[in-house]
Parts: structure tokens; C-alpha cells; sequence
DNA sequence: CTGTTAGCGCTTTCAT
DNA sequence: ATGAAAGCGCTAACAG
């Protein structure tokens, strides 16, 4: 008979105490007391959960009756302190109310979760700086890191490196990653967007858009490209973000002033391209006749709205998918061959409907 | 001069041997490390993180000093355990993907940030009981909990109850709340749309969407609003989930072979809604004058598609933000007056564009 | 204001 | 296959 454990010292027997007086709930069930009531250590109870193959099955069936009587839920803040893996995935999203973020990181928690594994979540914001936030995510001990973006500071690379744990750089392809990366260029994004107008016979060509990190560098290139096929600079226009409908109307509403023919015009976003259409239409432009719109970021209603709407189209799922896969990878101590994943993009045109 | 500490014992001093070989970080910088550099004792390192004002001026530079040379990341982990808060809430709710869910959820986060608290997400799928996500949940020991509707098993409301911590039940106000509820009744949205529609003079009311929890709800309501007028019984479509606007023209062409007048169409989604008004105007029915359809969710765009769409509107970040301050006036102790809130819905008519 | 002591609940390591 | 000891890094409680 398997007796004491360190599990009766000075402190837990307050709780037995008062736990005897009534039903057996003051404060939190622990392992010990699953223990006491199987009948065995507490190390065996614990193996019993993490590794139910090392345990005898006699013991086994009496702890999980315990367990069930005791209604007992694993601290895995204990846990993680004392075995240094947490089962937690840090994510930094600019934004949830994108699809291009929410639908990715439902994927992400989707895989991970699969595998034992939970997300802690971080919104960073399109303007502030997230050193903040990766200190914050940090302190929770991760097993990995799912952040968005390429660019990031010193100090952040630094103290993510630190921690020797898989870090996957989400969206954006720009810059070489600090460990592992899936997304897509923005640069070839504005470049493709270029060619696509510019081969449709477009002039006039107008980027509108909240500038946001990865916006800009669609901006630019959409921009070089312009140059680069020898048209002349396109206008671009700054709006605030969140972007909405509205500010899509407005934005063109502006520009519409300045007397527009066969323009086209680059939206960072479906609502505000949406917008553009709608104002176009108002002041009798017919699209994409006289003015050609590009949306970005594939909010799926674009494939029907009334007014035809082209679009970038992003596989969300896939970059979500993908970044789990490649954490998860990490965490099981498989070499990860393709550091990098391009999930690419689409250009999709669409008809009146 | 303060010596010792519990600070250099067997285990630590490998890590210091280390340290001294080369750069200071060998595993993670700790508390100790810091109050060894700064020449305090380690309570003096943690007091001057967490109340700085009960550490003298003096000692809190040099602490300040020794965390930026050490690069010191707090570990919460460790603190959560000692002292049995977190600053951790878990979040579980159905989807991200849908802005109901996602809008609330960013404000519920922006708002806890602002206060030091982290959000543990938990995605739970329409369909899955959520009891294991809400024990995965509590395994973090969150200080407080925000749960997607008011129904939920007993096995759950037992567990969470005897967590004695803040329990916050959101969208949905069906039945009396576990511990706080925000939201609003959906049942009032089944039934007031219902009346909106017989108001304006329709017939052949008919139900369109996937039925998860909350959509029976407003189903329901809608149903029986309809009997109680005196009308013929609604029909009711069933669809997948996610609902898309795909699902909507296919459910509306099937309706359409059992030739339709004046029929109006309830919606669970606004994807559905505009589906079905795209499948109808394809067929030959006017929108708004043969067939009406209200939609769910307003998902912004309706005000401005140019099919119209007359949507039912919710306050998303209201429910975020309330259910927020919920938790935290709980976490501060004071007394919640209000444990019940409705934010109430809009029925948003829209005229074609 | 600051230091000491004693754990938080779990897992590691080493015995057996 | 199972148990005992020894912490993980931090903070509560008390002493000074």
C-alpha cells in the first residue's frame, strides 16, 4: 500500500479538513487528492494522464474513477512550469474583423488544437508597434509563435530568438524570415495588379488605401511597375482604417472631381473598392467601361456582388493551415524542410452580375 | 548590503557558471538573475514590477537598469501559480469567421488589454458541446470566462461555477445566466421580424439557414409569431454550415419551383440573404415587391448592396465591450449591479441602391 | 521599505 | 511499474 507522497504536509491539510466537514470542493481539486483517492502517488496519477501506457491498467481504471469522483482539471500552469512545454501557441493578428487574419487563425487554432495545443491570441493593432505584445505573449512561456509580418524590430527578433521556440511569420513574404514564414509577396501582389490593369488598356492608374506595413509595400510596387511600363506615376490615396464602404465612396468621390477616363483604381481592401463601384456608378461612370476597380482580400461577397468586382484572392485557410503544420513540425523535433511557403494569390475578375 | 536570497542554491548556480563562461542568458533570465545584477533580493525585484511605488526610488532604478541589461521577460506562469491570478480570460465562441463573433471578440480584447489581461481563445464549431473546450479552457486557470449563450450542460456550469471567478455569457439572453449575461433575446428577433413582415403585407413566410443553437431560437419564434397572427404555418430550409451566399441561391431556386407570391424570406445570414435575392432577381421576382428578405448579422456591407437587403442589425462591439467591463468591474471587486444587459437589435431597412 | 521563508501544483530524476 | 525527493519561477505572509 503505496502511503504517503509528499502529498499531507502543513498546507493541503487545511483543505482536507474543511474538505472532509463537507463535500469534497475547497479550492482546486489537485493531483494529490486524486491521488489520495485512487489510492496511489500522485506521480502515478499524473503518468496515468500523460502517458497512460506506463501505468499499470488495475491502476489505471482507479484513477480515472478518482478523477471522475473528483471532477479533478489539470493545472497547466503547474504543468508548464514544471515541464517547460505549455501547449500554447502565441498569435499576433493586426486585426480579427479581416478575414484575411480571422479565417487564417481559425484554421491555425483549428490544426493546433487537434494536437493538444491552444492559441493565445494578441492583437496588435495595424499602427503600434508589437514589441509590447511579444513580450506580453512571451510571458506566458509559448511553445511557439505565430506573428504577422516579416519586419520586426532588433529587439523583438532578439527576444523571440531567445526563447528557442518555432516561430512562423505569417502573411506577408517580404523579408527573409527569423525562422520559418508562409504568405505571399504583397509585392508581386501590386506588381500582378499593374499588369493586369495596365494590360486592359487602363490609364489613370490610382491606389486607395489605409497604409498599413504591407499595404505600402503593395503600393510601391504597384507603383514601380506603373513606371515601369512606362505610364505615368499613379495617384495614391490615403485613407484611415479601418477601411469601410464608405470611405471607398468618399475617396472617389474626390477624385472623381479631377475628371477621370479609363481609370483604374487599386483598393486595398473589397469594402472600399465596393465603395468606389457604387460611386462610379452614382456619378455615371459604368464600370469597368470607363473605370476599372481591383479589390484585395477576397470577402468572398466580391465573387457576386452586383457590381462587378476584381479581386485578390487569398487562401486564408491555407496560410493558417500551413503555419500549424509547420510549428507543429518544430515541436515534434522533425526537420522542416521548407522554411518558406509561398501560398501565392489569384486574380479574380468578375462580370457584371 | 542585502546577501544572499534563496537565490544562488545547486540548481541556479549551473545556469550561473554558464553565464559567467559567456553571454548572461542560459535559459531564461529569472527574478533572481535580475536581483543579482540590480544587488536586491528578489521580492524587491518582483515588488518593483508590480507595485512600484512600495520600493524605494533608488532600489527601483537599479531594478529597472537590471531588467533592461538582462533582457528580463517575466514569467506568468510562475506568478499565476503563486499567486493564483493570471490575468488570463478565456474566450470560447463558435466561429471567428463570423463579424458577429470576431467583432465582439476584438473589443472584448481591446478592452481587457488595456487592463493587463490576456485572452485565451477557444473555438468550439456550431455543433461540438464545448464541455472538453471549457475544461481545456479552465486548465489555464483564466480569471474569468466568456461563454457564447446561455445554454450550456450542467456538467459545465458546475465546473465553472466552482472556479468562483467572473463568468461572463454573451449574444444571446435566452435563459437565466450562469453568473453575468450580454447580449440580446433572439427570440425577440424571430418574432419582431416576423411582425415586420406581416406588417408590410406578406405571405408564405418561409425560414431559411443552418439551425445551430441561437438560429433555432429565432426560427422558432419567427414560427410561432407567425401561427399567433393567424397566418399559415412558415416552411423551414435547413442548410450547412458555414452558411455561404452559394447556399442561399441554391435554397431559394428549390423554393422557387413551388411557385412563390409575396413571399418573405427570413434569413439566418446575411450571405444567405443576399444569395437568395440574387437567385431571385435572376428569376424574374422583384425584391423588394414580390419577395421580401431580411437578412441576420449585418454584416455592413448590406446597407450599401445594391440588391437591397434589410438586415437585422446587432451592436457587435457593445457585447464585447460590456462583457468586458463586466469582468473586470467583477475583478475589482465591486459589485455588479447589472448582471443582465440587452443590447437590443435593429431591424435596418434598405432601399435598392 | 526590504528580506526571509514557504509553498503554488506539477513533472523531472532517480531510486526501487 | 511506481514512489520519493527536488525543484520550475514566482508571490503571500510575515519579520524586521
Amino acid at each position: 500500500m503505496p502511503a504517503s507522497d509528499n502529498n499531507g504536509k502543513k498546507k493541503t491539510s487545511r483543505k482536507r479538513d474543511a474538505a472532509r466537514a463537507g463535500r469534497l470542493s475547497t479550492g482546486r481539486v489537485t493531483l494529490s487528492d486524486v491521488a489520495k483517492v485512487a489510492g496511489v502517488s500522485s506521480m502515478t496519477v499524473s503518468r496515468a494522464i500523460n502517458r497512460p501506457d506506463s501505468v499499470k491498467p488495475q491502476a489505471l481504471e482507479a484513477v480515472r474513477a478518482a478523477i471522475a469522483e473528483t471532477g479533478y482539471v489539470p493545472n497547466m500552469l503547474a504543468g508548464g512550469l514544471a515541464s517547460n512545454r505549455t501547449k500554447l501557441i502565441g498569435a499576433i493578428v493586426p486585426t480579427l474583423t479581416h478575414m484575411l487574419f480571422s479565417g487564417s487563425i481559425e484554421a491555425f487554432n483549428s490544426r493546433l488544437s487537434e494536437e493538444g495545443y491552444q492559441v493565445l491570441l494578441g492583437v496588435s493593432g495595424y499602427k503600434q508597434a508589437d514589441d509590447n505584445l511579444v513580450r506580453t505573449i512571451l510571458s506566458r512561456c509559448p511553445d511557439g509563435v505565430l506573428l504577422t509580418g516579416t519586419c520586426h524590430s532588433d529587439e523583438v527578433r532578439r527576444q523571440l530568438l531567445a526563447q528557442d521556440i518555432p516561430i512562423v511569420e505569417g502573411w506577408d513574404l517580404s523579408r527573409p524570415p527569423i525562422d520559418m514564414a508562409v504568405g505571399f509577396s504583397h509585392a508581386a501582389v501590386g506588381r500582378d495588379v499593374a499588369r493586369f490593369l495596365i494590360r486592359r488598356g487602363y490609364e489613370n492608374p490610382i491606389v486607395i488605401g489605409a497604409q498599413d506595413e504591407r499595404a505600402i509595400l503593395r503600393r510601391d510596387a504597384f507603383l514601380a511597375e506603373i513606371i515601369a511600363c512606362g505610364l505615368d506615376a499613379a495617384l495614391s490615396v490615403d485613407t484611415q482604417s479601418p477601411s469601410t464602404l464608405e470611405m471607398g465612396r468618399e475617396s472617389f468621390a474626390r477624385l472623381a472631381e479631377q475628371g477621370l477616363s479609363r481609370a483604374a483604381v487599386f483598393c486595398n481592401s473589397d469594402w472600399l473598392a465596393h465603395g468606389v463601384i457604387i460611386e462610379a456608378l452614382a456619378r455615371g461612370f459604368r464600370v469597368p467601361e470607363d473605370i476599372a476597380v481591383v479589390g484585395f482580400g477576397n470577402l468572398d461577397f466580391a465573387a457576386y456582388s452586383s457590381p462587378s468586382l476584381t479581386s485578390v484572392r487569398i487562401d486564408r485557410a491555407a496560410i493558417g493551415l500551413h503555419a500549424a503544420n509547420m510549428c507543429l513540425a518544430r515541436l515534434k523535433g522533425e526537420e522542416v524542410r521548407e522554411k518558406v511557403i509561398d501560398v501565392g494569390f489569384d486574380i479574380v475578375e468578375r462580370q457584371s452580375a
